[in-house]
Formats: structure tokens, C-alpha cells, sequence
DNA sequence: TCGGTCTAATTCAACGTTGAATGTACCAGC
DNA sequence: GCTGGTACATTCAACGTTGAATTAGACCGA
């Protein structure tokens, strides 16, 4: 595998010019002759040489890498998200490198400090179990977006974040349960414990979108669950119908959720969308093949990786705190 | 951000000793006193030092990065491969870089070209569209592991493939279903056009198993998709119990279609476990929160991730071609 | 006293690339 | 014949790090 690398000056000594010019021609630089350029190229094709990306790191001070840390791929959310991210930096020709930190604040704190990773020239990071205390010192040396609900809280005013409105997102979502003729919506998604700014900002919504709407909030309509994945979303919907709680519209606050309560929905009979109309959040692909179908709250997760890109190429310009991008409603 | 970097010099300069003192401190290599040692790190902490991982990686010649090219992180599988190989990576302090290629040749190729991908130190690669004259003229300073089935056929003789045996992996969990009282197995999966490998060994190892127990093959038992997700899982379950088919198993070739089938024998009341068993593959995470529980295959991940950086460790005292992981039956 | 063996730190050069500065040759215009 | 411009190519140094070789002193035994 390991035959000695060509470099340019290999390429400089069999076609008879300086390294230089053949680095001119790689990267179309300075005056360079057509018969030389010619030449140049052939050699390396024939040679087969491939710059050193470590050389040009060093000499240029960038390296085209982002890093982006969120918590695992093995969510579908974050999973979607990153497969975004990587195709958005892709049209950048940047590339992105990929870590998992398990939503623990140490290894979210060993991203921020960039310890293990190669150079980079930007860190997006989805944090769950850091602080704002923690942002405070960190390396100044890379450009560092968070986001995530959790993101928005830590990032403050000094540091920048990116995503949606979820109170506003959630509200939306309620209201066009609503206006499909629901008027006893159930929710499935509150947590009780651990970093709960996701679901708290949903409720929130909902709340809100019902008091909007004069309808009174129920109590024994809202789901409680620990974490956000499907057995808990289809133990939720048991528990509900079991507590003879009647609905006609069902709010989770992901898809996952909202794919564990269909299964129930199917097996009890309550018939999608005739007898409850069901409304998931985030968009995933598994949400896309899903049959039934159901609405769902998709993040607009191109915008949110353009946006931080943006901010990535010049975080100077652009002043630090909260920025917002779209979401939309998926009807199904 | 770009305030100008801390180096070793900067380091040397004010503890009053060489830069290279600096860096075998950093490194713990060659010999430093104790106190010299002691002022250089409380220097590095309060002028916040770290290397530059550019001039380390051109001193040393390689850079602790691996790409992993694969089709798409949003499927969960991959998702979740993605994921074992970033921790298993981790643990050997290497870092991976994940492209998406879509399954397309061209984007597959440039993986294996390293366009646009930063230095690194090794390529895994789970290719769709290539084939395996491609391969042949690829770089030779990287090292490269194909995955997946597709890749087993691209790799030949030549080139290192990791990755189970998908007939006998078939075949033991059809096996299991008949050790559990299946007598007429359906199947989900069978796909007739695109890189139909892993379609293909699996229903091979299927057959064989049931040739093995003595029950003949029937066509009406095989459902047929076009991709492995969610929605043609459903979709087959449907049709086949549309068209009369009576089974007491079933096993599905990926886990997404299960899950689309649980939902459609859950309507149509069709209990799982009790009228029909039903055995998925790959044992996403999305399944192992399913209710009703189901069985599946599970690939063995984390050996794969190991076996594959093993031969990138080194490739050359490892003889190239197909090397086999165990996999393993998750009974649920 | 001399050489030998430690420990501790240094010097030097090189990894491959590219910006800035500089050189050369040729031609046009006055 | 001199100046100025254009087209092409070169030299030089530096990016920050570290392996190899070297130096310097301290200590030890003969």
C-alpha cells in the first residue's frame, strides 16, 4: 500500500520546471505556458500524484473539515441530520467528519475541545448534557455552532445557534389538527426528567394553539413517556385508550412516538386518519413509508445546514444568539 | 476566532527551553526532568496550546482519519454502522469521516479516488454501483475494506471484504422458525432488479433451509419489493395475505420491511407471535423497540467495525479477499 | 584520571506545499 | 536606445512539528 508519495516535486523533475509551476498548474494559479501546462498534467497523470492535503493544510491554515457532534447516528433524527449536513457541505466543498458524543457532557466537552480530532475548520455541535458555563472557555480557534433545543439554551447571546421556533412549530401543528375538525387532541412526547427543552417547547405549543382556539386543556390527554422512541410511543397510546381517555387527534412529539401509537391505533381499531388524525415532528424517512400516512412537522434541515454553513464561512460577520430558520407542515 | 496560534516556539519561548523539549513533553517521548516538565504544561495551560495536526500529520506521515463511504445515512442500518464504526474507531484513537454516496457509481468512484476527502489513513467503502474492474485502478496509499454484499463482488480475490455469510446467515433464521413450529414460511424481500445481492443470498439461504427440513418451496409465499423500507413492507404483507396465502412465519429481509409487516397483520388481527412468527435482519434499533417484539439477525457490528480496522491497521500482513464475521440470532 | 553510562536537553533538517518577491525574455511605443 | 508592459517561470522562505543525531553535564567504577 505504502509506495513513496509523488509529490510536486517529482512531477517539477521529469517535466523540467520549478515545483512551483506545477503547482501553479494544479491549482490554476499564476502564468502558466499552454505547452508547459500540457506537459505538467500528463506527468501527473502518468506518475499519478495527488497533493498533500497535510502540506496545503499547513501551508493555507484551512482545512475544509467541519466537525459535527451530535449525540448518535443511531436515531433516525440525528442520523437524517447528519446525512444532510454532509451533502450540504459536500455543494461547499467542505466534508464533514462525524462524532458521537452519547449526549454525555464529557465527550461533549472533549468535541469543544477538538481533543482527537483531526484539524478542523468549524465544530457544529448538539449538546445534551453541557452547560452554559462550559461554551464559556473553549478554544477560540474554531468557529462553533450549536444547535438543538438544548443548543438554544447553552448558546446564550455569545455563541451561535440555529434552528426553529418549536413553541410556534408545535402550536402550528395543533392548529391544523384543529382546523381538520379535531377538538380532543392527545399528546404523546412529555418527559419529566432529563434535558427536557424539546418537550417542553412542544407542550408549550400546544398549549398555547388550544388556548388559541378556546379549547381547555385536559390533563388526562397528555401522554408521558421517558425517552422519544417507538415502544414508548405505543405504550403512551395504550395507556391513554386504556384510561378511557376519547381522542380524535393525536400531537407526538416525534415520529418515532407517532409510529409506536399508530401500531396501537391499528391494533385497537381507532382507524387512521378516520377516527384520530395523528401529527409527528421531525420528518423522518421510516415517517415517509408509513402506512397509515400521518402529518408531521418537518425542520427544514436543509435550511438549518445551509444557515450554519453560512455561518461557519464567516462567523465574524454575523452577530452571535439565536437564529431561526423555517419549519413547514407535512400533510398527509 | 482567528487570533493567532499558540505554538510549540511560543511554548519553548516562555519556559525558557527548546521547542523540542515542548514537544516531547507533549508527546512523553525522550527525556524531560520533572520540573522543566512541570512549567512547560502549566505554560501550555495558560497560553491554551494544541498542536497543529497538520504539521504533526506531514511530519508523521498519516493523519488518524478513516472514510467511511457508504450509501446513505438515512437508512438505519447504515446509520447504525455508521455509529459502531465511530466508537469502535474511537476506542483505537482514529477518527472517521462518513460520506454519502447514494448508491451511484460515479460518487462511489470518486470516494475511491479521495476527491475532495481530506488526507487519510484508510477507506471503508460499502459500494452499490461499482464494479470490480473499477477497483483496479484505484489509488494504492490508502487502504481500502469494502462491507456489504455488493462489495464482496467487487472486491474479487484482491481487494479485503468483511462482512457475513448471508446464506447461512438466512438459513439459521429460517431455521429457527421452523424449530418453532413454522411450517409454512413466507418471505419479504425477494427483489428483481438493481443490486439485487443481498436479495439474493438471503432467499438462497432461505430455500436451503427449508430443503434442508423437508418442505417444499411455494412461489405464493414470496413477497416481493422493490426497496427495503417500511411502506413495501406493509405493502407485501398485504398483498399476500390478499392473496390467500395462509403462513405461521415470516421472515423479512431487513428490518424495515418487518416493521411494515407488523403493522399489517396487526389490522388485519393477526397476532405476533401467536399465528405468525416473524424474523427481520440487521437488528436496527427502531426494532428493538417494536411492539409486538420480533426476531432478527443480528450482523455482528461491532466485530465487523474491528475485523475492518484490524486490516487497515495493517493490510499488507493480511491476506486480501472475503473475511467472514459471525452473526448472530436475536430471539425475541 | 580516564573512559563509560546515565539523564536531560538541544540542534538540525525535513515533511510538501504555496504566497510574495523576483527574474527573464520579448515586444511595442516613443 | 530606453522605458514600460506582458507573459511566463523561478527562487526563497515559511507553515508547525518531530526523528535522528548531537551535546552537555553528572555520576560511577576501575
Amino acid at each position: 500500500m505504502a509506495q513513496p508519495r509523488v509529490t510536486l516535486a517529482d512531477i517539477a523533475a521529469r517535466v523540467g520546471v520549478s515545483p512551483k509551476t506545477v503547482s501553479n498548474v494544479v491549482n490554476n494559479t499564476g502564468w502558466v505556458g499552454a505547452e508547459v501546462r500540457e506537459k505538467v498534467l500528463v506527468a501527473i497523470e502518468e506518475l499519478g500524484y495527488r497533493p498533500n492535503l497535510a502540506a496545503r493544510q499547513l501551508r493555507r491554515g484551512s482545512s475544509g473539515v467541519l466537525a459535527l457532534a451530535l449525540p448518535t447516528l443511531a436515531e433516525p433524527y440525528f442520523a437524517e441530520l447528519a446525512s444532510v449536513f454532509v451533502d450540504v457541505a459536500r455543494d461547499r466543498n467542505l466534508t464533514v467528519l462525524v462524532s458521537q458524543t452519547g449526549g454525555s457532557r464529557e465527550r461533549e466537552l472533549e468535541a469543544l475541545d477538538g481533543t482527537g480530532l483531526p484539524a478542523i475548520d468549524g465544530l457544529i455541535l448538539s449538546p445534551l448534557g453541557l452547560d452554559a458555563a462550559d461554551v464559556e472557555h473553549r478554544r477560540r480557534d474554531v468557529s462553533l455552532v450549536l444547535v438543538g433545543e438544548h443548543g438554544e439554551r447553552v448558546a446564550g447571546e455569545r455563541e451561535h445557534h440555529v434552528g426553529i421556533d418549536n413553541v410556534a412549530a408545535a402550536a402550528a401543528a395543533t392548529a391544523e389538527l384543529i382546523a381538520q375538525g379535531c377538538n380532543r387532541i392527545a399528546t404523546i412526547g412529555v418527559q419529566d426528567e432529563g434535558p427536557t427543552e424539546t418537550s417542553r417547547d412542544r407542550f408549550d405549543g400546544y398549549a398555547l394553539a388550544l388556548r388559541r382556539a378556546g379549547i381547555e386543556l385536559d390533563d388526562s390527554l397528555t401522554g408521558h413517556v421517558q425517552e422519544f422512541n417507538r415502544a414508548e410511543g405505543a405504550l403512551a397510546a395504550q395507556r391513554l385508550i386504556d384510561a378511557g381517555s376519547v381522542f380524535d387527534g393525536l400531537l407526538c412529539f416525534n415520529d418515532s412516538l407517532a409510529l409506536g401509537a399508530l401500531y396501537t391505533l391499528g391494533v385497537r381499531g381507532l382507524a387512521v386518519p378516520e377516527r384520530v388524525r395523528v401529527m409527528g415532528f421531525d420528518d423522518i424517512a421510516d415517517g415517509r413509508y408509513s402506512i397509515p400516512a400521518f402529518s408531521t412537522v418537518a425542520p427544514g434541515r436543509e435550511a438549518l445546514a445551509n444557515r450554519v454553513l453560512d455561518i461557519i464561512a464567516s462567523p465574524d460577520k454575523i452577530d452571535p444568539g439565536h437564529h431561526e430558520v423555517p419549519f413547514s407542515l407535512v400533510i398527509r
